[in-house]
DNA sequence: TTATTATTGTATTTTTTTGACACAATAAAA
DNA sequence: TTTTATTGTGTCAAAAAAATACAATAATAA
């Protein structure tokens, strides 16, 4: 029994020969959940690995593009905070790609229904990845497997799967990367729904930088910022005094984040 | 009369085979001299169009290593400060390559003496390139063009010539993640000498920044960060107090840089 | 109704860092 | 010996950050 519908099977043979041979392109698409940073990640149909979404770039378009087209056919969301953070290079990365099992990936395709010598020869090249990160709010993505996967979940990156290949060590340096551009990304504005307390920002923060920070210093620095709207109480039921909620001066925060917020 | 010996010809028609397609790198190397930011640039043969120096990437090598030998090609330096920092993947990057005076790319590699067709059309293919930046100590660097330049200098990059392609925006990109990455690269150790005062560092400082900053401040922050030990005294002629000599302890300093120096 | 509880918004105090400036020390020249 | 330009270091006020204090308040229990 073959994993992919034939017509699955003729429509992939077919966009491949529009794609860029040896380059693809890989998502770490994070988003904040219970207090928890995660990311979005696909499993393979063949062999259950987890991996991160990604795909090819077509000839005719830009891979900023293609990271798009790909954060879009995962989650549904378009025109959101997405960068480019590395390119990984190794020649490495291609060597006996194997499943988790130790089979080659390339007995895995036959398995899933590939026949074509191309198609197998195409995914036993040397690919040279580029990275993108992209910050998401989770209750607004609808996570969309693609052909060769089973499933499209979010995942707490605390507690990780082994991923294929290198998907860890790509995770790995994109959150690097999000730590070192913390005051050039729009942290809050992205991950956070459109209403918050000053709580879960602060919360948003220390999971990123790992560290807690002290409550009334934090809003004070935050406040001063002047990005912040207050809004209404937020009646929570809970006995004390209830938080107002926040949202973000769009303009005036994406302003901020171009000269660097300096936190 | 042809550009290019026709050894030279058979040398890279023979290479060629043996890089990856649509992938290059690019490197953007950085030096300081005369208290100005200076960038490494090729004149090529053809028609004295200034580019950043770059090559392709062999089937069995890591892009880094690709990187490391451009690198080392062009400077005989080696084991260098060396890090990617962007990978340009427009479309547009291939659309009609065209030199200073509106001539395909296509023509001027026939003035050069290429024939074969493989060639012609290796140069019109659409390529993906990854920028990596070096930053080096111009004493120690010998400049040497490559086959396809009649020239390999050091230039200001206050005052650049128009160059070819989208070198202009990669230069600019790399020296803007330059000024993000300071705090986490080791800029006095790779682009001053063994020993320096005081003022070059200040004066190195405040060629990137763009900004002057207050002599006594400056020092007293440095030397807080307890990576330089002070030697002895520079003699140097002038009618003035003369000033300490320094260097960095290399230990200190790149425990310091992981962390973030915090400048 | 009133005390209790947990958490919030804000104020206050203390400590650290920064920016601006002062000044004596000093290497060579006048 | 005086002059000159520059250096190393000190001071002082302003600003920022860290630590702490405390009244306000939404719900609950007495």
């Amino acid at each position: 029994m073959n994993l992919l519908s034939q017509s699955q099977i003729v429509a992939f043979e077919n966009k491949m020969e529009n794609f860029i041979p040896n380059h693809s392109v890989d998502c770490v698409i994070l988003g904040y959940e219970d207090q928890q940073l995660k990311v979005l990640l696909l499993k393979w149909k063949m062999h259950g690995g987890w991996c991160l979404p990604g795909g090819f770039i077509f000839k005719d378009e830009d891979m900023d593009d293609a990271a798009h087209r790909i954060l879009q056919e995962r989650t549904g969301l378009h025109q959101l905070f997405l960068n480019q953070f590395y390119t990984f290079g190794n020649q490495k990365r291609a060597e006996h790609p194997t499943d988790q099992d130790g089979r080659l990936i390339k007995e895995s395709m036959t398995q899933l229904g590939f026949t074509k010598p191309a198609v197998l020869k195409w995914f036993n090249k040397r690919f040279i990845t580029t990275g993108y990160f992209a910050l998401v709010d989770i209750a607004k993505a609808q996570p969309q497997p693609d052909f060769l996967s089973a499933a499209c979940e979010w995942r707490p990156v605390n507690a990780l799967p082994k991923l294929v290949l290198d998907h860890n060590e790509i995770l790995e340096k994109a959150i690097v990367h999000l730590r070192h551009q913390l005051n050039y990304v729009p942290l809050g504005l992205s991950l956070l729904p459109k209403k918050f307390t000053m709580q879960d920002l602060q919360k948003l923060y220390e999971a990123i930088l790992g560290k807690p920070m002290e409550r009334s210093n934090f809003q004070r620095k935050i406040l001063k910022l002047k990005v912040l709207v207050r809004r209404e109480k937020l009646m929570s039921g809970a006995a004390n005094k209830a938080p107002y909620l926040y949202s973000f001066d769009e303009n005036s925060y994406h302003r901020l984040i171009k000269e660097g917020i300096g936190f």
